[in-house]
DNA sequence: TTGTAAGCGTTATCAG
DNA sequence: CTGATAACGCTTACAA
C-alpha cells in the first residue's frame, strides 16, 4: 500500500514518535535528526493518513455541509463562501446534497459521523421539530436559512421577511398597486418568510391582495416562466412582478420578452438573492441583495467558533446562537426605479 | 464523548464483534441477539465513527474533488453531477477549491490522504508535467478538463476544440466574416483549446484572422463586458462575437445592450458551456452545449470504477483512460441562426 | 453463533 | 531529546 509513518521511521532510523514530533513540530527534536527525518519523508512522498489522524486526535478538520440542492448560481456562491472561510480556518468541506426530508438529513449526517468536526445543515423544507430530532448532538451544528428551531441549536439566516417587505414597498412607491408574486414551494421556510414579507407590505400600504396575484413556483427558471404567464392571465393582470428568487425572476423576464411585453415600461420585475448574474441581465434585475457568499462564510465562521470551543470531553460548550443577516435593496432597470440605488432594510 | 460500539455492546450484553456483525450484517447472528443489539443501537442513537471505519477497512467511501474555483453556474452544475453520481455509488464528496497552481493542488491532495478513495482534479491552468508530479500515486485519480498529461493518469474532458470550431463555422455560415473572439486566460488549457478551434475554423474557411478581433478575458462576466467593448473599438469591428464561455457571453450581451447595439441584428453573440441560464437570457444565448452535470457525473463514474477495481494491496490495477465528451451546438436567438436547431459536432 | 484479539496509522503519555 | 506503548473506534480473522 501507501507509505506510512513507520516506513519513514525505519528509513530515518528513528521511532515513529520522533517522526510525528518532527512533522508536526510538537516537541523539540535535535536538528540533525529532524532534517534527516524531513528528507526521508520528502523522498518517500509521505503524507499522514487523515483517517488515522482524525481517530487519534479526535479532530478531522473537516466540516459537513448538508444541502437540499445544488442547483443554480445561489448554491455555487454559497459553497464558495463556505469554502473560503473553511480554508481560512484550515478546514475542508464534506458536501452532501439533495436532502429534502428529515430522513435524508439524518442519513447524511450519520454518514458524516467521525469524519467532521461540525455540521452545517440547510433544510428549508424540513419541519424544525423533525429536523431537530435527527441532528446529532455529538458535534456542533449550525442551521442555515431554515425556520428557527425551538431548541438549543444555532442558526443563521437571511432577513427574508424584511427583504421581501422592502422590495414590495419599493414597487408600491413606484406607483404599482397590482403587484404579482411568484412564490416558492409551499413547504419551504424561506419561501414562506418572503411571502409573508410581501403580504405584510401590501397590508401596510392598505392594498388589498388579489389572490390571483400570487402563484406558486419552485425557485427554478421554468417556474418563473410559468408564473409570469399565469399572472398575466389574471382578470386584472399585475403591473409589477416580484419573484421570490432570482432564478424565477430570470424566467419571468424571459417570458415577458417572448410575449413582447416591455420591462419595466409595461411590467416591472424584481427578484430576490441578487445572484451575480442579476446585474448582467437584460434588463438588469432589481433584487434583494443577500450576500450569499458572505452568508456561507459567516455560517462556517460561527460553526468553527463552536468547534474550537468544544472540548472533546465536555461536549458542546457554547451557547446556541441565532443570527439574522440584513438584506439590501439593489435597484436596477428591471423595476424602473432610480437605478444604482441601494437601500438597506 | 460520543457513543461508541463499545457502549452498544455493553448495554446489549454482547461483544463489539457481534454488534459490528449485526449492524453490517456481515455474518449470521441469532435473531434474538440481533434485534436486541439493534434496539440498543437505536436507543443510543449510535452511528459508527467514519474515521475508525475508514482506517479499519481501508476505504472511506469518499472521493476528493480539487477545483480551481467555485464561481458561476458552471461549477454548481459540475458539482451537482458529481454529487449525484457519487451518491448513487454510496460515496461522498470532499471538496476543496481555488487551487490554481501545482503547489495548491499538492497541498489539497495531501490533506485528503487517507480520507478519500480517489481524487478528481480539475486544474486547467496547471502545466501537465507539474501536475503529474504532485498527484498521489496511492489513490486512483481522474483529471478533468485539463491538458492530457503525458503519463499514466486517467483524464476526461470536453471536446473544446471541436465545439469551438463548430460554433465558429456556424457563425461563418450565417454570413459573418469578421468574428471577434473573447478568449480565456492565456494559461488555461480549456481556453487554449477553444481558441485553437476558433482559429482552425477561420483558417478552413480561408478567413484571415484580424489580431484585433481576439481579446483576452478570464471567464467572468466583467471580462465579457470589457472584451465586447474592446472588440467594438477595433478599426473594423466584428459583426459577431464568440465568447469562450457563457459567463463572458453574458457580459458581452450586457455591454451591447448598454451600447444600444441590437443582438443579433447588429452583432451576433455566442458562448460556450450552455449553462442552464443561457436559454433564459435576453436574447437567448447560442452556445456550445457541454452537458456540465453529465461531465461531472461521468468523471465520478470513471473514478469509482477505478476505485472498486483497485485492490488495496496491489495498488491501482486499472489502465489509465482518456475520454473526450462530444459537444453540441445549441442555436438560439443571439446568433440569429435557425433557433431551436441542435447540431452535434 | 459468539468472543478474543490483532490490526488499521496516527498522536500522546510516560519513562528513560 | 528519544523510544515504547497505550489509546482512538472499528472490522475481521481465528478460536471456541
Amino acid at each position: 500500500m501507501s507509505v506510512t509513518i513507520k516506513d519513514v521511521a525505519r528509513l530515518a532510523g528513528v521511532s515513529v514518535a520522533t517522526v510525528s514530533r518532527v512533522l508536526n513540530d510538537s516537541a523539540p527534536v535535535l536538528e540533525a535528526t529532524a532534517s534527516r527525518v524531513r528528507s526521508v519523508a520528502e523522498q518517500l512522498h509521505f503524507s499522514p493518513n487523515g483517517a488515522a489522524r482524525s481517530l487519534s486526535m479526535q479532530r478531522s478538520h473537516a466540516i459537513g455541509v448538508v444541502l437540499p440542492d445544488l442547483y443554480g448560481e445561489f448554491f455555487s456562491e454559497l459553497l464558495r463562501g463556505m469554502d473560503q472561510a473553511a480554508q481560512r480556518g484550515g478546514y475542508s468541506l464534506l458536501v452532501s446534497s439533495s436532502h429534502h426530508d428529515a430522513r435524508g438529513v439524518d442519513a447524511a449526517s450519520r454518514a458524516m459521523r467521525g469524519r467532521v468536526d461540525g455540521l452545517l445543515v440547510m433544510a428549508p423544507d424540513v419541519a424544525p421539530g423533525a429536523l431537530e430530532k435527527v441532528l446529532p448532538r455529538s458535534v456542533p451544528t449550525v442551521l442555515l436559512n431554515g425556520r428557527a428551531p425551538s431548541g438549543a441549536v444555532s442558526a443563521i439566516a437571511v432577513d427574508n421577511y424584511g427583504g421581501a417587505a422592502a422590495m414590495t414597498r419599493h414597487l408600491i412607491e413606484l406607483g404599482h398597486a397590482r403587484i404579482g408574486f411568484i412564490a416558492g414551494a409551499a413547504n419551504n421556510a424561506e419561501a414562506q418568510q418572503r411571502e409573508r414579507g410581501y403580504r405584510a407590505a401590501l397590508k401596510s400600504a392598505r392594498i388589498e391582495r388579489d389572490p390571483s396575484h400570487t402563484v406558486r413556483g419552485d425557485f427554478t427558471e421554468a417556474a418563473g416562466v410559468a408564473g409570469a404567464r399565469a399572472l398575466l392571465a389574471a382578470a386584472s393582470p399585475p403591473t409589477a412582478i416580484f419573484a421570490a428568487n432570482d432564478a424565477m425572476a430570470v424566467g419571468a423576464l424571459a417570458f415577458l420578452r417572448d410575449a413582447g411585453i416591455q420591462v419595466p415600461t409595461d411590467v416591472a420585475v424584481a427578484g430576490f438573492d441578487d445572484i451575480p448574474v442579476a446585474a448582467f441581465l437584460n434588463p438588469p434585475l432589481t433584487s434583494v441583495r443577500v450576500g450569499i457568499a458572505a452568508l456561507g462564510a459567516r455560517a462556517v465562521e460561527q460553526l468553527l467558533e463552536a468547534v474550537t470551543r468544544t472540548n472533546a470531553t465536555t461536549g458542546p460548550a457554547v451557547a446556541p446562537r441565532r443570527e439574522v443577516l440584513p438584506t439590501e435593496l439593489v435597484i436596477r432597470a428591471s423595476s424602473g426605479g432610480p437605478a444604482g440605488a441601494r437601500i438597506k432594510s
